[in-house]
DNA sequence: TTGGAGTGTCAACAAGGCTGACATATCGTT
DNA sequence: AACGATATGTCAGCCTTGTTGACACTCCAA
C-alpha cells in the first residue's frame, strides 16, 4: 500500500520508495547519535546531562527569555525544566531576574561561567557539524535543512524559524 | 576563532559560518522531535517505549540478527537491551532461537504479532519522512543523506552502510 | 581441559521524562 | 477592591531507559 506505484511518474518518484524512506529513518537515527556524542562526552563528569545542555543552548540563543518560552521550545513540563534550571541557577551558570514589565515572569541569562560552558559545548557540536557540512558541500547542506524543516511539527517549525530569522 | 575568516574563499564558505552551523544544530534538534513523535504516540498506551521501537525496527531489518549485533547497532548495554527483549519475547512479539552454528548465540526474529506492530510504527514514521521528502524534493533528499552520513561516528556509519547496501 | 566469548539475570542506582497537587505573586478585568 | 487567570516554583511519586557490578551457564577453540 505504501510502495510507490509503477507508472508514468515512477521515475521521478523513486526517492519516495519505502526503501529510500527507511534509509532516511536510519540515517536520522545514526546521525543523531553522532550529533549528541561530543557534548555528552563533555557533560559526563560534570553533574549535567543533555537536558542542561538544551537549556543552556536556548538561553544563550535568546538571552532574557522567559521560563514559559523555554518550555514551549523544549517541549517538556515545567517540573522537568525547573529541576534543570534550579541546578544551573544554584551553580551560578544561569541568572534568573524578575521581569521588568511583568513581574510574574523570570528572565533567564547565562552568567560568564554559563557562557563558558556554552562555548565549550557548542564548539564541540559545531565542529562536528562543520566537518559534516564541509564534507557534503553547500548544496547538500541546503537540502539537509529543507528536509529537516519539512520534518518538524508545526509548532517546532515556528520556533525554528523565529530563531533563524532573528539573525538572518 | 571559529568564525569563517574573510578572504578570497569567504564567499564559497559562507555556509560554514557559526550562524549557519547553529541553525543546522537547531534543525537537527527540532526535526528529531518530529521524527520520533508519531511512533511515540502509538507506543504510549502500549507498555512500550522508544527502546522497544528501536529493537523491533532493527530486528525487522535484519531477521535472525544476534543480541551482540543488536548491541553494536543500538549502542546500549546488554542489560538495558535485555530488559527490552525480555518484554518483547514474553509478549510474543519477538522470537529468540538458539543459534544453529553457535548455540551460545540467539537469533532474533519478529513474530507475526511483532511484524504487525513494526508495520504500524514504521508506516507512521515513513509517512512523515515521505511528506518531508516530497516537500523538499529529490535533490534536497540527496543532500540530507550526505550530511547525515558525514555526521555519524565511524562505527555508526559502518552499520548504516551495511544495512543500506544489503538492499541497494 | 581450560580460558574466553556470548548470553541471561539480579540488584542497585541515576537522569530525566511524566502527573497531580498546592503555594505565591502578579496581572487584568470587572 | 475583588476575583479569576497567568507565571512560576516546589513537593511527592511514578515510569522508562540508561548505567555498573556481579555471577552463572553454555559452548567453542586452543
Amino acid at each position: 500500500m505504501s510502495q510507490t506505484p509503477a507508472g508514468q511518474n515512477s521515475q521521478s518518484l523513486l526517492f519516495l520508495t519505502d526503501e529510500q524512506l527507511r534509509q532516511g529513518i536510519e540515517a536520522m537515527f545514526f546521525a543523531y547519535r553522532g550529533f549528541t556524542a561530543d557534548p555528552d562526552r563533555i557533560l559526563e563528569g560534570l553533574a549535567y546531562g543533555r537536558a542542561h545542555h538544551r537549556a543552556i543552548h536556548f538561553i544563550n540563543r535568546s538571552p532574557g527569555t522567559t521560563v514559559n518560552n523555554l518550555l514551549g521550545i523544549l517541549g517538556v513540563t515545567k517540573q522537568s525544566l525547573n529541576r534543570v534550571l534550579r541546578a544551573l541557577i544554584s551553580d551560578g551558570l544561569v541568572d534568573s531576574r524578575v521581569g521588568e514589565e511583568d513581574k510574574r515572569e523570570r528572565n533567564l541569562y547565562l552568567t560568564e561561567k554559563g557562557e563558558a560552558l556554552e562555548r565549550e559545548l557548542s564548539n564541540a557540536q559545531r565542529e562536528r557539524m562543520r566537518m559534516a557540512f564541509r564534507t557534503a558541500g553547500p548544496e547538500a547542506v541546503a537540502g539537509f535543512r529543507q528536509v529537516l524543516e519539512a520534518m518538524m511539527d508545526e509548532e517546532m517549525r515556528r520556533h525554528y524559524v523565529a530563531l533563524k530569522d532573528r539573525t538572518a
